[in-house]
DNA sequence: CGCGTTATGCTAAATACTTAGCACGGCGCT
DNA sequence: AGCGCCGTGCTAAGTATTTAGCATAACGCG
């Protein structure tokens, strides 16, 4: 049970970085937020994180190193498909393409399109 | 002005299913929502969203239609950003690879690695 | 017309989230 | 030992979000 959809504001932002960075201490978490609140206040939620099995902490010596209680590639391809389905339709294909603009700004719709064409090739176990 | 992390659960929640539809009726935004409130609870958080600036809306007739007041362009783009500094280190070349890994989840690791040179070959203007 | 249906506008209460602050406990230093 | 510096546990108050409900308006219809 993730529902990453049933966080809240700060608990998202939370996650947000502990994803980032994989794990973190609370002092970690705080640096990382956006319009950081208290020390009491990032701990506080970190509990709660916990407690909805979001999370998990370790003892590093003598402090709390929080992570994750779902493994990077399960999250990943969980938030790959929300923002699939989300943002494109449900379409990865134009996800891709989106995210090759992205990388590049100056690779032309041509390059694109062969590039697509060259997915489509491999994928049918092109030579 | 959009940031999306200062997006509250419901907020949030209603701005997917704008994303997801293009624009949609109170009613239909309803629909979609996971654990659906009462038809009053999702007008009092639109008109908040709205003058928030994520979301206006037009009249259709008798009643209104909302929809996100960034263009999905952009807002694509936005998200995918998001995504790949959160869950790949910024990469979004990792990012691609699980996007093709999960399309066609019979594609060997041979055929993932085949694509990427491809891409690469196709990125440096490549015949 | 008079009524039921479907909309929106608004407001105030309920709930949930977020936060600060105090009470420890352990460690290192003088 | 005694003090200061992190750390955590906890609880209660402060805010913000989320919600229901009432008032109202437009429309279609017997």
């Amino acid at each position: 049970m993730e529902r990453r959809s049933e966080l809240s504001r700060r608990e998202r932002q939370i996650m947000d970085v502990l994803y980032a960075r994989g794990n973190a201490t609370v002092a970690e978490v705080m640096e990382d937020l956006p319009d950081p609140p208290g020390y009491s206040a990032v701990r506080a939620t970190l509990r709660i994180l916990e407690e909805k099995g979001h999370v998990y902490h370790e003892q590093d010596g003598p402090r709390y190193v929080y992570a994750p209680s779902v493994e990077p590639e399960r999250a990943r391809t969980a938030a790959l498909r929300h923002l699939v389905t989300t943002f494109f339709e449900g379409s990865e294909e134009e996800a891709v393409m989106t995210l090759l603009r992205m990388t590049d700004a100056s690779l032309s719709e041509d390059e694109v399109g062969r590039i697509r064409e060259r997915i489509r090739e491999a994928r049918r176990g092109g030579r």
